[in-house]
RNA sequence: GAGGGUGUAGCUCAGCUGGCAGAGCACGAGGUUGUGGCCCUCGGGGUCGCGGGUUCAAGUCCCGUCACCCUCCCCA
């Protein structure tokens, strides 16, 4: 019987990585509770056209990346590939504009995309990502940016901060047609993917490591001379707002986005040590989503982090609670044994039973492989062992035995 | 979707021009019949990723396939 594989590009995390799967995301929870941002609980599966209107029909995601299938219903349905997606239909279908104000919201798990797996890129991946609904201020992007880079702190990692406003979908559709003039011009100079690219991703061409490429576009009109006043008055705000919130930031006047709902305010936090996958987080406003999905006009904007990236760039994992390793030093106490830990666990304490039964040497080098820093043996009379030291102590009852460990612990 | 690399013990890997499948670590038992780590002794472990081919003989050569890693593309 040949055992079987998991899917290409999805993954188990266990041991360490779990641990720090969890602490990327209770300190996000953290953060976000600070910031007033409620949690949401998003289905996996959604209807494919939701992504198609919102994430861009054109766009590699929808294209090539997606897992879509047919239900038993005959519905075409796909894996969410990205979180902002549902976050907008539930907000528009739990009509939760009617309750006035704002709503900001915080979601986390997996995404899907079906793409060639490498280093902090999975088919199965997981996010934490958050949204903002109904503020048009940049005040919303700049305590938004700010709440990341709180996040990424927290969690002792560097990254840089580039942002850009992409303006309008008018300003971008001007600017977009100028610039492929612009490339088709310089299209002999031109890598063959950004020969491509001109009809599918004018944008990225802008972003091209290849040498060719950069020096043909060098004088290459730049999208923040066709903003609109308004927009360049939003970004000149919000780059004030961050210096205000000490937020250091390079502008980057090529930076896009590849979902094409974006609109005004787009970052990105990236970072070298990851490889090729150096984003780590990203997001950006989207002023027309939600009434291209059906909503009332709604402003509004978020962010998404990528949890195993994050997990690539955390090495250190707060102290955990000691524990406490219950050996009976035979059989006829194992019963005892089984009472004393939960004992223990009733007062909080870390407590695990040695669940072998064996010689009380193999007993003990099962405790020390499971990391106890205490032993408590138990036989007629309790005895407590620091692992460390090597000393012991005489008990008459648990209670005593408990206070003495809640003292060193 | 394109290119490159790697699959041998639980882990890290060695195995030359084809000729008995190995090491270190880990694991188990014992050295101490009521005490871990260090040390010593002994021991269990392999369809050599999978399928086919060449050969007297394949871990080794050839073809296919799957998985992983890396790069491009794309993105968190």
């Amino acid at each position: 019987m040949s055992a079987i594989q998991k899917i290409r590009g999805f993954q188990d995390i266990y041991g360490k990585d779990a641990k720090k799967y969890r602490y990327i995301v209770d300190t996000a929870r953290k953060i976000f509770n600070r910031y007033n941002f409620e949690e949401i609980i998003l289905p996996f599966l959604e209807d494919v056209s939701l992504f198609k209107r919102s994430v861009g029909e054109a766009t590699d995601i929808v294209q090539k990346e997606m897992y879509v299938f047919t239900d038993k219903g005959g519905r075409e349905v796909a894996l969410r590939p990205e979180g902002t997606a549902s976050a907008v239909r539930a907000y528009i279908e739990n009509k939760m504009y009617a309750e006035g104000g704002y709503k900001k919201l915080f979601y986390e798990g997996a995404m899907f995309r079906y793409e060639r797996p490498q280093a902090g890129r999975y088919r199965q991946f997981h996010q934490i990502g958050a949204e903002i609904f109904g503020v048009d201020s940049p005040m919303a992007d700049a305590e938004l940016i700010r709440m990341v880079k709180d996040l990424l702190d927290s969690l002792n990692i560097q990254a840089t901060l580039e942002i850009n406003s992409l303006g309008s979908f008018e300003d971008r559709k001007t600017y977009i047609s100028e610039l492929k003039n612009f490339l088709n011009e310089k299209k002999e100079f031109l890598c063959e993917t950004c020969q491509k690219r001109i009809e599918t991703n004018p944008l990225r061409v802008l972003d091209c490591k290849v040498e060719g490429c950069k020096e043909a576009t060098k004088d290459a009109p730049v999208l923040i001379d066709y903003l609109s006043q308004s927009s360049k008055e939003r970004y000149e705000k919000l780059k004030e707002y961050l210096r205000q919130l000490d937020v250091d930031f390079i502008e980057n006047p090529r930076l896009v986005r590849g979902l094409d709902y974006y609109t005004d305010t787009v970052f990105e936090f990236t970072t070298d040590k990851i490889g090729a996958q150096g984003t780590v987080a990203a997001g950006g406003r989207y002023d027309n989503l939600v009434e291209q999905l059906g909503g009332p006009k709604t402003p509004a904007l978020g962010f998404a982090a990528g949890i195993e990236r994050l997990m690539l760039l955390v090495d250190e994992l707060p102290e955990e609670q000691k524990l406490v390793v219950v050996v009976p030093i035979n059989q006829d106490f194992n019963s005892e044994a089984l009472k004393v830990s939960h004992k223990l666990r009733a007062e909080n304490l870390k407590a695990e039973t040695v669940l072998k039964e064996g010689s009380l040497k193999s007993k003990m080098k099962l405790a020390n492989k499971l990391g106890g820093s205490f032993v408590v043996f138990v036989s007629e009379k309790l005895e407590l062992k620091d692992m460390a030291t090597g000393e012991q102590e005489l008990f008459e009852n648990v209670e005593d035995l408990i206070d003495t460990l809640k003292d060193r612990l």
